[in-house]
DNA sequence: TGTACATCAGTGAACGCGCGTTCACTGATGTAC
DNA sequence: TGTACATCAGTGAACGCGCGTTCACTGATGTAC
């Protein structure tokens, strides 16, 4: 259903808000681009979003259901980066290409995380796991209400690889696996680049890491 | 100073503890354990050492500090882990040696984090960084009060990828960067499966994520 | 078209919680004489 | 060796804070007749 009226402006406030469910995700995802998952608090985010602290309740069972929702954002983010960037490339040599649009991939994780390191942290959190054991592997990723679907980091990451396959420049055989081998590097060196011990490192020092890091599973990988 | 007195047993508690600051880290590193570094919370570390909950305060300057000292404490156990198994490995053919301590060291790192989450995620939990510059990658850490300091996991990987220098598995041109994309790929794992999407992960998959990473890097070194 | 009424989507006040930190204090210890 | 006293290392009470959640409520909306 199509929201009624748009986002009122200033004191001309509506009782009814139109889609406030909307309205509050988008204030969780502006508090945690600065604040990181930590700041997605629901009085917070009730206050951002200029409406009382309990109507969340309308639309979320908890506080942490709502953060669940911000993440899912905040991954849809780094997504549509990923995918910006990977077709990008212009290259047409086959299995260049194909190299290229997979280190576009691993680049904009990496820059993700250094220009946003507060939806990049955000979008990493997640409530311990329930157990129930009906979760898979980030299929696809909602945007918003009825909008389409956007293929997730690791749908995205599968793709790049399964093009290397068939650029020849992956063996079949080492296929399987690889996609861990890639995610953890660019997983590991953005984290321990935002929160870990490479934390201070100078800049250049810091661009000599992101290449060598994507050239060792680079080479690793053919 | 040598405490004057062992720790307190039960009832018989004096006045004064003798070494509360050595007993508030451990204190803390055991709620760290179990509940990560949200959990080592000023008044709950003082509780579990059965201490009043500002005597802290005779401690460390306040609960920040408290949790970078437990934090050290739990990176110097990831320390530990890393040069036990580094220092089993038997193989004597000497390039085979290099590769093999390499790998246990990474193996390590991946098990200390999965067997041992609530350290790993503490030892990595670091306040925001000062920005006075003055910090380095960490160097050496001290395990207590007086005792020798322990290399850390920055250090032990260089150590490891120098052997591997020196057995002529890598070449002298392509050591340096090598500890980011050794250290970046085993971390990303860790991060991965402890708290990331791979969470869910079956265990033969799992097995098989790990061998393919630290494949993968080792290939990409050589 | 008009009206009664059920339902939906907000509000405002209040609850209890655990936290970090500060205060004035007191018991224990070490030391100068 | 004994004693006065400064200092050290704890205690207990209190503060203010922001939080998640619940409650009874009220204004707005949609719909059956």
């Amino acid at each position: 259903m199509v929201p009624r009226r748009a986002a009122p402006s200033g004191a001309a406030r509506a009782y009814h808000h139109g889609n406030l469910r909307a309205a509050l995700v988008a204030a969780g995802v502006e508090l945690a681009r600065t604040g990181g998952p930590n700041a997605v608090v629901l009085r917070a985010v009730s206050r951002q979003a200029g409406v009382s602290h309990n109507a969340a309740y309308r639309h979320f069972a908890n506080q942490e259901d709502l953060l669940a929702a911000v993440a899912q954002q905040c991954m849809t983010r780094l997504s549509l980066l990923m995918n910006e960037r990977m077709s990008r490339v212009t290259t047409r040599h086959r299995a260049r290409r194909a190299q290229a649009r997979l280190e576009a991939i691993g680049r904009a994780y990496i820059d993700f995380a250094r220009t946003e390191p507060g939806w990049f942290r955000t979008a990493f959190t997640s409530a311990q796991p329930h157990a129930d054991g009906g979760s898979r592997i980030e299929p696809a990723i909602e945007v918003a209400d009825g909008a389409d679907p956007v293929p997730g980091p690791y749908e995205i990451l599968n793709a790049g690889l399964d093009e290397l396959v068939e650029a020849g420049v992956l063996t079949p055989a080492r296929r399987p696996g690889a996609e861990y081998a890639a995610w953890s590097a660019v997983h590991g060196l953005s984290s321990l680049l935002l929160d870990g011990p490479l934390r201070e490192l100078p800049e250049t020092e810091i661009e000599r890491a992101i290449s060598t890091v994507l050239t060792v599973v680079s080479r690793g990988l053919a």
